[in-house]
RNA sequence: GUGGCCGUAGCUCAGCCUGGUAGAGCGCCUGGCUGUGGCCCAGGAGGUCGCGGGUUCAAGUCCCGUCGGUCACCCCA
């Protein structure tokens, strides 16, 4: 085995590229339908754009950063998620001037140096949307709508969407305050990471998943008594378009998300046919995001869906999505030269008419090109030999019946075409 | 980053315990059918047994390391 693919990564083979395009296929579609626009982005940024605004302190710029320095001597990261590039581009090309609200989406690949497991790779795909410019609840509970509506469907009938609110920079403070308040009393129990959060984010000692925390943070004062009536509006307008939308959502106290732009809304969305890793996607609002991109206040909220996770959770339902097939109509099949040479433009006759055509390349016995014809799934096969191009005909056989005609060479296109159509 | 399990043909796996000439099914190619696919039959190609080291007369098999996969933890999509 000369060379692998890197760790946590890998190929997509023709054979499942076809459930690939058509859950593609189908996000755009819909994506599109909501009114929403794709954004692409580099691959790579400048670090800083993740670094300061995910929070020096979350994982994934503590442990998870593919951060490499060019020729030039610049930082650049491979693109761990996606808002914050999407922000990035929205202040570099003067978001604020286009028309409000702004309505972006991306299927794009993000990059997590991060222990593979099922559903966790190094390299994932994430479909993403974002609204930009929407201070009020109605953007959040449209953005989230999204890739609820997505996962119905799809057939996912009943997902579960666990809903909170994180507060804001006016309010979290007075929370966290009591947070360390509550939890210093209880040092000793803490694991050493939730005695490090203790000071530099308590929020994320309610998501610990050591049994002591865990104990301990179940008694915790929630935030709900601590969010402040800006807050408190936003959440319950957020709940109230939920249900107008009959979006079902039970409230967690303990969602909090691991990067620190997020403010208010936060969310995620889980499956139990997922092992360990079991969030189908995650997002929330961002008020303060283009603030640390040095930009100017912007309201923001979206989320992030991992494809490969929710391909597998419909594989596991027994929901396959329908591949995007890929099979020639037509497979010529030409026997000695002339034959060839004929087969050479008639195959490029019927693509010109936009006729998924195909042939023998490797100067095969008429057998095996048959065999090859059946296996790409031809539903037409052509027959050329001496007998046919010695009436400037060729043998037209359904590949499903077995039927069989002659037809003049001039008019194949248009034979195959009514076959196409429906009429044989 | 921590721990458990697993790496033999393109794929799924047997052989390992008890060391002694590397196997099966599927897939691929060819022929049976010299101009007709699927089904059937026959043949062929394809492997430094993940890689490196050790023990031994001899290692796919035993030991150590390493890389990769997988599951769990951390955390996330």
């Amino acid at each position: 085995m000369p060379y692998q693919v890197p760790r946590g990564m890998r190929d997509i083979l023709p054979v499942e590229i076809g459930r690939w395009q058509a859950l593609e296929q189908r996000i755009r579609a819909l994506a599109e339908r909501f009114g929403f626009r794709e954004l692409r982005t580099p691959v790579v940024e400048h670090t800083e754009v993740f670094a300061r605004t995910s929070g020096e302190e979350s994982d994934l710029v503590q442990k998870e950063m593919y951060t490499f320095t060019d020729r030039g001597g610049r930082s650049l990261t491979l693109r761990p998620e996606g808002t914050a590039a999407v922000m990035r581009a929205y202040i570099e090309h003067g978001g604020s001037s286009w028309p409000q609200p702004v309505k972006l989406y991306y299927i794009a690949p993000m990059f997590r140096y991060d222990r593979p497991q099922l559903g966790r790779y190094r390299q994932h795909a994430q479909f993403g949307a974002e609204i930009v410019g929407v201070p009020g609840p109605e953007a959040d509970a449209e953005v989230i709508g999204l890739p609820i509506r997505l996962m119905q469907s799809l057939g996912l009938a009943q997902v579960e969407v666990r809903l909170n609110s994180i507060g804001d920079p006016v309010c979290r403070p007075r929370y966290l305050e009591a947070l360390r308040d509550y939890f210093s009393r209880y040092t000793d129990a803490l694991c050493a990471d939730c005695r490090r959060r203790l000071q530099t984010n308590p929020l994320r000692i309610l998501d610990c998943k050591e049994e002591g925390c865990h104990r301990i943070a179940r008694e915790a004062p929630t935030i709900y008594g601590y969010l402040d009536a800006a807050c408190r509006e936003h959440f319950e307008g957020v709940q109230a378009h939920f249900q107008a939308l009959n979006i079902p959502f039970v409230l967690d106290p303990f969602i909090v998300r691991g990067l620190d732009y997020y403010t208010r809304t936060a969310v995620e969305v889980y499956s139990g046919k997922l092992g360990a890793q079991n969030a189908m996607f995650g997002g929330g609002r961002y008020d303060g995001l283009a603030e640390q991109l040095d930009g100017p206040p912007t309201p923001g909220v979206g989320f992030g869906l991992g494809l490969e996770r929710l391909l597998l959770v419909l594989e596991q339902e027994g929901l396959p999505i329908p591949a995007v097939e890929a099979a020639p109509t037509v497979f010529v099949v030409a026997v000695g030269g002339a034959a060839r040479r004929e087969a050479i433009r008639l195959v490029d006759e019927l693509r010109q008419a936009e006729i998924a055509a195909d042939r023998d390349l490797l100067n095969r016995a008429v057998r095996a090109q048959m065999r090859h014809a059946d296996k790409l799934g031809a539903r037409v096969a052509l027959i050329l030999g001496d007998a046919e191009l010695a009436t400037r005909e060729a043998t037209l056989r359904m590949l499903a019946t077995g039927d069989e005609r002659r037809v003049p060479l001039a008019q194949v296109t248009s034979a195959v075409a009514a076959i196409v159509d429906g009429r044989p």
